[in-house]
DNA sequence: AAGTTCAACAACCGCCGAGGA
DNA sequence: ATCCTCGGCGGTTGTTGAACT
């Protein structure tokens, strides 16, 4: 069967960049009667253009509720940490980042983050660093919880964005929100429905931080906290997470349980997450100078490092990378020493007051 | 001043899932 | 159950302007 014609393609449509005429057109009809069906939209605005290439337009540069212009340093540290959970899914990505469209984020992360990471030696599609620029790092239970971690958060992410993806009103403002195909696979559920569930956000954190915790810029050695993150095998992990920690305990299980994020639809909890996500970014902004804890001290000397690799060639001062931001303390350990698994169970990450 | 290279970003393309006929 | 249309997504390409030689 022949290949329908793309909508491009018909006789008589015009393509390339749109004039402003065209923009304006556009602008007017949607204003007094909105898109509609975007496949009738350009006969009835009086343009040549196909459906496709007028939502398009409209989504990712006439909108009024778009921002423009230079991504902030908040942003961009934004991008990559949602980037790091969720992949190439710039709609999911979009979500976080509110008056940003998702071929706006996409085309921010190719053209500077993804190039800023591969400069650095991380791996822009692991955000880990790469072997060949810095050698072999990390232990193998380290990278198994760092993985299992990372499965959960994303499935939370997923959900969040389900969640603001079928709000109509979002939707309205927002009519390219998400499309979020879950990776989850059915099966059973071992945790009974109202069984307590620790609080997502201190996963995140303690994912960032171990997140920090992997990274190995050349000029870490002399920059070593008296309490540094252990690089002991035997030794806890120091993770830092927020003041706000409860009292849980995690297990390899609870990680491995990612079904359960599919009941996780609640936008309270999306919107702490968010605020709470926030206050922390900015709180380190406000007080890395200030070495209070030694998570400051970290994120301060990690962030110098790398403004200092940026500044070798590169007069910006946006520069950074999503280095995580600032917590309180805790401690992730094996609990029987040995390298844990997801099918033993016999790891736990534990949450100190 | 002219030609070339590079970076940035707008737009196109093809695929996929949802929903209706 | 199947086909078709539409909207939406992510990957890729094309265009433009700045920087460099």
């Amino acid at each position: 069967m022949a290949r329908s014609t793309s909508c491009y393609e018909k006789e008589g449509l015009k393509r390339g960049p749109w004039t402003a005429e065209e923009d304006q057109k556009l602008t007017a009809y949607i204003q007094q009667h909105g898109h509609g069906s975007w496949s009738s939209l350009p006969e009835k605005a009086g343009l040549k253009r196909c459906g496709k290439s007028c939502r398009l337009r409209w989504i990712n540069y006439l909108r009024p509720d778009i921002k423009r212009g230079k991504f902030s340093l908040q942003e961009e540290q934004t991008i990559i940490q949602l980037h790091a959970f969720l992949g190439n899914r710039w709609s999911a990505i979009a979500v976080h980042l509110p008056k940003r469209t998702d071929n706006e984020i996409k085309n921010h992360w190719n053209t500077h983050l993804k190039k800023r990471l591969i400069k650095m030696g991380i791996d822009p599609m692991t955000h880990k660093p790469r072997i060949d620029a810095l050698g072999s790092f990390g232990h193998g239970c380290h990278d198994a919880n760092l993985n299992h971690m990372a499965q959960w958060e994303r499935a939370r992410l997923e959900a969040e964005a389900r969640a603001v993806g079928s709000d109509s009103s979002n939707k309205q403002a927002l009519p390219n929100l998400v499309r979020i195909q879950p990776k989850i696979h059915p099966g059973t559920d071992p945790l009974p429905l109202g069984t307590p569930r620790p609080k997502c956000i201190d996963v995140l954190k303690a994912w960032q931080g171990m997140v920090t915790g992997m990274f190995n810029f050349p000029n870490r050695d002399n920059l070593d906290s008296p309490t540094s993150m252990s690089n002991s095998s035997s030794a806890p992990i120091q993770v830092p997470i927020g003041e706000t920690a409860p009292n849980h305990l995690y297990t390899c299980n609870d990680l491995v349980y990612m079904d359960e994020w599919k009941r996780i639809n609640e936008m309270q909890e999306l919107e702490d997450w968010m605020n709470e996500s926030t206050s922390s970014t900015m709180a380190l902004t406000q007080e890395a100078t200030t070495y209070a804890t030694e998570d400051a001290w970290f994120t301060d000397n990690v962030a110098a490092a790398v403004a200092a690799d940026f500044r070798e060639d590169s007069s910006e001062t946006d520069t950074l990378i999503g280095i995580p931001v600032s917590f309180s303390s805790m401690e992730v350990g094996a609990s029987n020493g040995s390298c844990p698994t997801a099918d033993n169970g016999s790891h736990s990450v534990w949450v100190l007051e």
